[in-house]
DNA sequence: CTGACATCAAATGGATCCAATGCTCAAGAC
DNA sequence: GTCTTGAGCATTGGATCCATTTGATGTCAG
């Protein structure tokens, strides 16, 4: 394709507000963009070199991926979620990804599951708070790759984007102490899903995530720094 | 409704993109426009006297409330749904709808308690199809009103958007036969709420819905009109 | 010294014009 | 006769310019 110098974007689409949607969305996820912070259309169509108008797009796109909040008249901004709200959307994981789990499983292949230990190895191996959040949302999501339905899809995809922040500063507070739990869920969640046993994964699943809603809800000091 | 001039709407938010967002919603929601039908940018922008720029404005907020689906390039339709996301729709809403009335329950006023009520009777007074569309949707929702957890009460906002045409087949197609079975259902229901029962309240809707996704899998010519 | 109002700057919302992409239909070749 | 290919058209995507709204700052009155 085109040599792109500035952004290693696909141009798959050829989309122009495809390529700001894909600059922020990874901005937002890496952390780059603080839950809260402005987002100023101008600035943002000046460094990606576009117009203001596929920049108002591609913040609608990021809207309803549950990354950004528009309000009329006043801009955007970085998602920003409360002690209350980020406890239910955990809450809502607990429901609906067993649900995508059992659409997703009967049609995972041997090499899927196969590559499920693979990033999970890799996790256990490093202690890179980025590495693993990476790897988490790698291992969790390839779990869901084939439940195409896609309003549970597209919702699960959401939750996880909206709180994406927040995981990055709770690994960063609990450190690597408590790491293993996290390992041994991941193991018995392969396990069971290796032995096709949606019943027991989506135990396992409900019981990973919730553990984390109620560790989570002990360290307020998560949300000190947001206004 | 929507009787009259062509909007009589005067700018009550002042904007317009939003003008275009209501009359858009509301006509989708009122069945004036079919799943899957192609909604052309220019017509909408012509005949509500607006550029073609707020009609995609509209457009995308409505895809965000379930509403729309938009392909790049390609334009955009009115959202459609296949059996298997239907059944799954209504899988998420059996999970989701008990949780958000568990947090709404608490903050529910004796009056509008009572409103719960009021509305359950012009439901059993009404034989028709509409009237019971809008006011099962109006029973529900009031139910939910004091959940404002955006990511929570955005999703049952969005599996209601999405369902709402199936629903109008449904009531089409099984008549006033079985109507008592939800008369009941809604009476079990309120009087949980009246006594505060969030786990008996959770169970009964919980039930209605389970119930309602299994009869609409026994009607698959619900889908029979679609592409 | 404090509070309210007016004025100004900056950012968002909207309209018109232009470019690019996808679809349709017809013509030609195998 | 059918498949393919190219041209024309319809529709969406993008850029620039203009209007409107918000928020802030400064000034004047109490």
């Amino acid at each position: 394709m085109s040599g792109g110098a500035v952004e290693p974007i696909d141009a798959d689409t050829g989309a122009a507000s495809q390529r700001v949607a894909v600059h922020l969305r990874r901005a937002i996820l890496d952390g780059l963009l603080a839950p809260g912070q402005r987002i100023r259309q101008e600035e943002v169509a000046e460094q990606l070199g576009a117009s203001r108008l596929p920049v108002r797009e591609a913040l609608r796109m990021l809207e309803s991926e549950g990354l950004t909040e528009l309000e009329p008249n006043k801009g955007a901004r970085v998602i920003r979620l409360g002690a209350r709200e980020l406890d239910i959307v955990y809450q809502m994981r607990e429901r609906l990804e067993p649900l995508a789990l059992g659409e997703s499983m009967p049609a995972l292949t041997d090499s899927e599951i196969e590559r499920l230990a693979v990033i999970e190895h890799r996790i256990e191996a490093s202690a890179d708070v980025e590495d693993f959040l990476r790897l988490d949302r790698e291992f969790h999501l390839l779990t869901y790759r084939h439940c195409t339905t896609e309003p549970l899809a597209g919702t699960v995809i959401r939750l996880w984007n909206s709180t994406q922040h927040y995981r990055r500063v709770f690994m960063g507070v609990i450190g690597s102490a408590q790491r293993w739990i996290v390992h041994a869920e991941h193991n018995l969640l392969i396990d069971a899903v290796q032995r096709r046993d949606t019943v027991d994964a989506g135990r396992y699943l409900e019981g990973h995530i919730r553990r984390t809603r109620v560790e989570l809800s002990r360290h307020p000091e998560i949300f000190e720094d947001q206004g």
